[in-house]
RNA sequence: GGGGAUGUGGUGGAACUGGUAGACACGCUUGGCUUAGAACCAAGUGCCGCAAGGCGUGGGGGUUCGACUCCCUCCAUCCCUACCA
């Protein structure tokens, strides 16, 4: 009787095993290190489906590698701190640090239920004080080296809850909870100085090994761009207000002057023109979602003021527009409503000059957008637009009205939260002035809550912030991406006490390979960059760049769309790894989708990954390995099955090594199980039979290792029960290319590249004896008959075309 | 609005370097096994057509002996957009 496969028993005693023995517990050794991260989660309570792809292809890549004898470190931890913690208190009237931590408990057993190889001894929590006390000093040091400012920007403010507001949680431009209009409102916050790096996080894009499109996306974000400031003098004033172009070659065409709503002198215009006071209300009732913003309709006010062109020195209108960014570039634009798109639906609504001074030659239909030849510009007419701007700027320039200049789209990283859940930022006021909170009286923890209570912000808690009668503590905490920023290199030292990082950190650091979601390809990646790069600039961590190799994963849909709670489209993962055991869950979840696309989530595919657990369960498990010499020689039939489990060796290792091809390793696996003949499998088969037969199996078993590591285990044990065969884990197997080495191919036939036969031939025919076989195929022959042969093309041991 | 992707059978996907489009799987159809079902096994399955044959990789155009692959253009969907993580 043949026992049945239990994937529940069976993976259970695996990981208790694993857990025991200390199976994937790192240290720093003579092997070639390989540090493998997946990006860590928020405990949100149980893991999604999300979680269990990215975490399914770091865990094969680390089973992969430690296989080719590599030392991998594949440390996890929580990313505690965060939103959905206050929800939660709020909801259930359960703290926010109990919340976090059961969810933690949960879903740290999930994990481990599907089978991951982490080293638990470095598990870190960003919410404790041993984790955020060297983020407090990591802050300090900043500041210290001048990193660290204070300046006022603008914030969603609810004015019913009378609290700041998440882009998230503005819905229609309404607070969702109390449903009131969300205002725009400006206040104090703690900025770090990420643009000081921005050169640098451009230029080292270049030393590492990340999908070109999150380098571009990076690149954009950081934006660097060439242009000029430009004065223009406010009539009858002494005042100027200074535009960033990109575009001064279109200085000709400026027919209007656009500031932001919240530009200081909007405010005091505000403040006499009651008119002016009511546009800036109503440009107030927004999100500052960037998103939001620029889909709003473009909405203007005339101010009345008039500034002068710097050089036709002809008076333009001042206006104030809704479209313009305080915080990018000066707050003031330049308005060149013939090449430029949002200027042209601007002065068409608002009847403004549209005036063209760029050309193309032909169709000159505007707004002409791309560079050109100048028109109806003066003595610049029929320059080119890049001589024209470096000519444009060097008059600007002798006439103090301006300068060439380069400008970054990157802004400072404002880090303050007005949150209860997240990291105390470190800080003291001392009669008002601000002072970083001395290294010995750090961390700065955060108070716990009274039983059952709402999350109360630090700033009505006066027992936190009240230190004396002189001295007040910072209320508000850090962005929870600073929490992230650092954690991949605190992950070398979490259980050092006394030092933040330590001698492993230079073993281990940088991380091999990064795996998460393409979500995060802008901001958590720019700002982990930036703090590698500060950290090495103070000492701390060696090397430009945290992450070497980068594998996005693409997401998981659900009906065409990324599974969310607020969607309402999960699926519970646990579900079915309860239903079919974990490597059921992770051979699907390799196979369905290569790791960069998004994965499309299907409820029946799952089955067909169970079927094949299945059948490489009864292929093995009423077998046991006998040790038989080489055969001397073998029939075709154990040819074809020797080359075919070589091939698809190669074909796995190649697309482990090269390129992820989870799926497609995956495929030709199944292939080379569905093509061992029945007879081989026989107890009664002969030797040589069986001699091909235990190599295949020998093969699918390390091959699919890395992706379903307990049933594969489980079944090497078994099958090697009496023999003494190394571990399965203890190498990954060789090629024996002599095996692939094939004679005849199938010669495929064109005529004007439609396929008409096929032919068996000899891989070292030339090309006319090629042709002359190709010739007598029956329907190639019948296809050309009456017609001329002008050219044939033949594609060594693939293809040959005739063209007639 | 800006930036980045994706688009191939009924479905997920394969075709890696311009060389047989649809590997591998799901689903479906037929048959076997079974009292019946599940499971399992075997065969078939891009579309139109009795067939010969023709058509076919989001739409349109181009380069090439040959295009899913390269170029131009249009359309649709998804992700990010600085306070969700």
């Amino acid at each position: 009787m043949v026992p049945e496969y239990n994937p529940s028993k069976i993976e259970k005693t695996a990981q208790e095993k694993w857990l025991k023995e200390g199976r994937f517990k790192s240290k720093p050794d003579n092997r070639q290190k390989y540090y493998c991260l997946s990006m860590f989660p928020y405990p949100s309570g149980k893991l999604h489906m999300g979680h269990v792809r990215n975490y399914t292809i770091g865990d094969v890549i680390s089973r992969y590698k430690r296989m080719n004898n590599f030392n991998v470190f594949q440390p996890m931890g929580w990313d505690a701190f965060g939103l959905p913690a206050e929800n939660a208190a709020i909801a259930n009237k359960v703290s926010p640090k109990d919340w976090t931590n059961q969810n933690i408990e949960h879903m740290k057993k999930q994990l481990i239920s599907l089978g991951l190889g982490y080293d638990w001894s470095k598990e870190l929590r960003t919410c404790e004080p041993q984790y955020y006390k060297w983020e407090q000093l990591i802050f300090k040091k900043f500041y210290e080296k001048g990193l660290v400012y204070k300046k006022k920007s603008i914030v969603n403010w609810d004015p019913v809850d009378e609290t700041v507001l998440a882009n998230e949680q503005v819905i229609d431009g309404k607070g969702w909870r109390s449903g009131a209009k969300v205002e725009l409102k400006e206040i104090d916050q703690w900025f770090i100085k990420i643009t000081d790096y921005a050169d640098e996080l451009l230029s080292s894009l270049d030393e590492v090994d990340w999908p070109e499109n999150v380098k571009t996306m990076q690149k954009n974000w950081i934006g660097k761009s060439h242009g000029a400031e430009i004065k223009y003098q406010i009539a009858d004033t002494s005042k100027y207000l200074t535009v960033f172009s990109t575009r001064p070659d279109t200085i000709y065409g400026v027919s209007f002057i656009a500031i932001s709503p919240n530009h200081e002198i909007a405010l005091d215009l505000a403040e006499k023109d009651s008119q002016v006071k009511n546009f800036l209300n109503k440009c107030n009732e927004t999100s500052s979602a960037e998103a939001y913003m620029t889909k709003a309709e473009k909405l203007g006010i005339d101010t009345g003021m008039k500034a002068i062109h710097p050089i036709t020195k002809k008076n333009i209108p001042v206006w104030i527009g809704n479209f313009v960014l305080l915080d990018y570039g000066t707050g003031v634009v330049m308005g060149v409503p013939g090449h430029d798109q949002r200027d042209f639906e601007f002065a068409s609504k608002y009847n403004l000059d549209i005036t063209q001074v760029i050309s193309l030659g032909s169709d000159d239909a505007l707004p002409i957008t791309n560079k050109g030849t100048l028109v109806n510009s003066d003595i610049y007419n029929d320059l080119s637009s890049d001589d024209a701007s470096l000519k444009i700027i060097s008059q600007l320039k002798s006439d103090e009205l301006g300068e060439g200049l380069v400008q970054f789209r990157l802004r400072d990283w404002g880090v303050s939260r007005q949150r209860y859940w997240g990291c105390p930022i470190p800080v003291i006021y001392e009669n008002g002035e601000a002072k970083l909170v001395e290294e010995k009286d750090l961390p700065v923890t955060l108070p716990d809550l009274p039983e059952k209570s709402a999350p109360i912000p630090l700033s009505q808690n006066k027992d936190f912030y009240n230190v004396s009668e002189e001295i007040k503590r910072e209320t508000d905490t850090f962005d929870t991406f600073m929490d992230s920023s650092w954690y991949y290199a605190r992950f070398t030292a979490a259980d050092n006490e006394s030092e933040i990082f330590d001698e492993n950190t230079k073993y281990w650091l940088p991380v091999d390979l990064y795996i998460g979601g393409i979500e995060h390809a802008i901001l958590h990646l720019l700002y982990s960059r930036f703090f590698h790069k500060a950290l090495r600039d103070m000492g701390m961590v060696d090397g430009n760049e945290p992450f070497k190799k980068l594998l996005t994963q693409g997401m998981v849909l659900k009906d065409g769309a990324k599974m969310s709670k607020s969607k309402g489209n999960t699926v519970d993962p646990q579900s079915y790894i309860d239903k079919y055991g974990a490597d059921t869950v992770r051979l699907y979840m390799m196979f369905t989708a290569p790791p960069e696309q998004s994965l499309e989530w299907s409820e029946s595919s799952v089955e067909g990954a169970s079927r094949f657990i299945k059948k490489v369960w009864n292929l093995v498990i009423d077998k046991k390995y006998i040790s038989i010499d080489m055969p001397n020689k073998f029939s075709k039939e154990e040819m074809d099955l020797r080359r075919k489990t070589h091939s698809t060796l190669k074909k796995v290792t190649s697309d482990f090594e090269s390129r992820f091809s989870f799926n497609t390793a995956i495929a030709s696996i199944m292939e080379l199980l569905n093509a061992i003949p029945e007879d081989f499998k026989k107890s009664d088969a002969a030797d040589s039979k069986k001699f091909c037969l235990n190599e295949s199996i020998t093969i699918i078993l390390k091959t699919l290792n890395p992706i379903a590591p307990h049933i594969s285990e489980f079944l090497w044990d078994h099958f090697h029960q009496e023999s003494s065969l190394d571990s399965i884990e203890s190498s990954w197997p060789e090629v024996q290319e002599n095996l692939l080495e094939v004679s005849e191919f199938e010669l495929v036939i064109q005529i004007n590249g439609k396929v008409r036969g096929k032919v068996l031939a000899d891989i070292d025919f030339d090309q006319d004896k090629i042709e002359e076989i190709a010739k007598k195929v029956e329907n190639v022959s019948s296809n050309l008959e009456g017609k001329d042969i002008k050219k044939s093309i033949y594609i060594k041991g693939k293809i040959i075309n005739f063209v007639v």
